[in-house]
RNA sequence: GGUGCCAUCGCCAAGUGGUAAGGCAACGGUCUGCAAAACCGUCAUUCCCCAGUUCAAAUCUGGGUGGCACCUCCA
């Protein structure tokens, strides 16, 4: 497997990975509380750390990949008595449709998806276990973490208890010992869902199933913690403390990643801006995978402006179609490619060595904190290479032009795998894409192809003058023809 | 008030000490009946500003300016 070097937040610097376990890394990701359908922060969080899986595994390494569920909170029981819904159904419904989601943007399923409701037993451990070395105290049923006894605390967000204090929104919560201790565990109101504990009724705070799921399912101690940066306070920190709390120093995540936030024109995204867009818009506008290689085009850290307006009503996202417009380059390029050497990838033996750069390209830029967009250039050159090969054959062995863009093909699907993209048929994602701008555009199909009719008769009659006219017409209404050896096709101009 | 992040070509975007990747757009060319696509070429002596460290700085330090985030639920 190939070493890599990550930006660790903990240490606030780019470092050598070094595993637990050699050849393997065991990594966690805070999933989703499902209590609405997932936005497009959603995905982008998803999508930057599938990357990062996906980038191991192409790096060699065995990954095992957990991403847990809040599937019981605060958040939960309010949308649900809000919508007169049992809150565990309505929880688990959009849990299904949160992968259904990410699938799309070709997010792959954990190694391991644990939900809170299912780990109460390992919450109870943990939580009775600070209880027990003085670090929580219980009160009237509920459970709170002593952050006072927790003198590390603050580390990963810089800051220092006193600090944090003083910034704090006073709350009124007598029975605090501390106004910055929070909940581990919530003694129940009446009507909302609860587990049997040591402390009555109740069920876990927000931060607790983090530790309970880490040291489940990876162990006390563990690789990879990863999450979106508004989670490093006090989600992070909260986390660090009652594992770190129960397990001992030394304990806990290894190395810390967080990924940078979309903005939209420089505005975070927030539902009484009007800029919260749900997974399922951009699925319809622009293909599930213009996203993805839209989120691979930037270094996951970066803080990334996305370019959207709402033009009479409905949204157009300007960054996603120019990213599906790249994405339609290389897939024109594979279905090029696909074309030319069919069955016949002329077996073993020598290629151009200018397509032998590509993976070892991408592998060095992936194990470099996973440069992506360092990735997309590689492709960019590998996909030139091909075109060249494939427009002009002069001077070079047939076989060999054959083998090195069977190669091209074949290298450029397994280092867009590694990011996440190239992982359709090319001639499913062309149709696609123009049965997505045909309706967006409002194209009347039926029209064009009888004005196509028309220009082939006109051409075969060298009637150029009305050939041209016809061209010009079919452009007004926003279709561009191309004419190829094979015949005319014709596509959606969507450049504005 | 505290903490942290960001500022690179018209636009998007890599690059954490060794002399500015890539994409889009633009312009010239090849190809084409014309066009598109594709390919070839051109396109940042310079990285928000000012000082400093260094043989060497977009990269490090100090000071500005501008923008953002977290400290309250948030991907």
């Amino acid at each position: 497997m190939t070493p890599f070097r990550l930006y660790d937040s903990m240490r606030r610097a780019k470092c050598a990975f070094e595993p637990l376990v050699p050849g393997k890394v065991g990594m966690y990701v805070c999933g989703p509380t499902t209590y609405a359908p997932a936005h497009i922060g959603h995905a982008y969080s998803a999508i930057a750390f599938d990357t990062v899986r996906r980038s191991l595994t192409f790096l060699g390494w065995d990954v095992t990949y957990v991403r847990n569920v809040t599937d019981i909170d605060d958040k939960i029981i309010k949308r649900a008595h809000e919508t007169n819904q049992d809150p565990l159904a309505m929880s688990a419904h959009f849990a299904a449709e949160y992968n259904r989601d990410m699938a799309r943007f070709n997010v792959m399923t954990p190694s391991i998806e644990p939900k809170v409701t299912t780990h109460i037993r390992e919450v109870i451990a943990i939580v009775e276990r600070l209880i027990a070395n003085g670090h929580a105290y219980a009160v009237d049923g509920d459970v709170y973490y002593e952050v006072r006894k927790f003198p590390p605390y603050g580390k990963l967000s810089g800051q220092t208890i006193d600090e944090l204090e003083d910034g704090a929104r006073v709350e009124v919560d007598t029975r605090k010992k501390d106004p910055i201790d929070f909940a581990l565990w919530k003694r129940a109101k009446p009507g909302e869902p609860s587990w049997d504990s040591p402390w009555g009724k109740g069920r876990p705070g927000w931060h607790i199933e983090c530790s309970a799921m880490t040291v489940t399912h990876l162990g006390a101690t563990f690789d990879i913690h990863a999450g979106g940066k508004d989670l490093i306070f006090p989600h992070h920190e909260n986390e660090i403390a009652q594992s770190q709390g129960a397990d001992g120093e030394g304990t806990f995540a290894r190395y810390w990643l967080h990924n940078g936030f979309l903005n939209f024109a420089g505005e975070k995204m927030s539902k009484s801006l009007g800029n919260v867009f749900n997974c399922d818009q951009i699925a319809e506008a622009v293909g599930g995978e213009a996203l993805r290689f839209f989120c691979v085009s930037h270094h996951y850290r970066s803080p990334v402006d996305f370019d959207v307006q709402v033009i009479d009503g409905a949204p157009r996202f300007f960054s996603l179609e120019a990213a599906d417009r790249s994405l339609s380059g290389f897939y024109t390029t594979l279905q090029r490619i696909d074309q030319f050497v069919g069955d016949n990838t002329a077996g073993e033996g020598a290629v151009l060595p200018e397509a032998e750069k590509l993976v070892p390209d991408a592998k060095q830029a992936l194990a470099e904190d996973f440069n992506a967009p360092e990735v997309v250039a590689a492709m960019h050159a590998a996909g030139k290479l091909a075109n060249k090969l494939l427009d002009e054959g002069k001077g070079i062995d047939k076989q060999v032009r054959r083998r090195t863009l069977a190669r091209l093909g074949k290298d450029l699907r397994a280092v867009g795998g590694a990011i996440g993209v190239l992982t359709q048929d090319p001639a499913t994602y062309l149709r696609e894409r123009r049965e997505r701008l045909v309706k967006a555009k409002q194209i009347d199909v039926a029209a064009v192809e009888h004005k196509l009719g028309e220009r082939k008769a006109a051409r075969a009659e060298k009637n150029f003058t009305r050939a041209d006219e016809i061209r010009r017409e079919l452009a007004a209404m926003g279709v561009e023809l191309l004419d190829t050896p094979a015949g005319t096709d014709w596509r959606i101009a969507d450049a504005d």
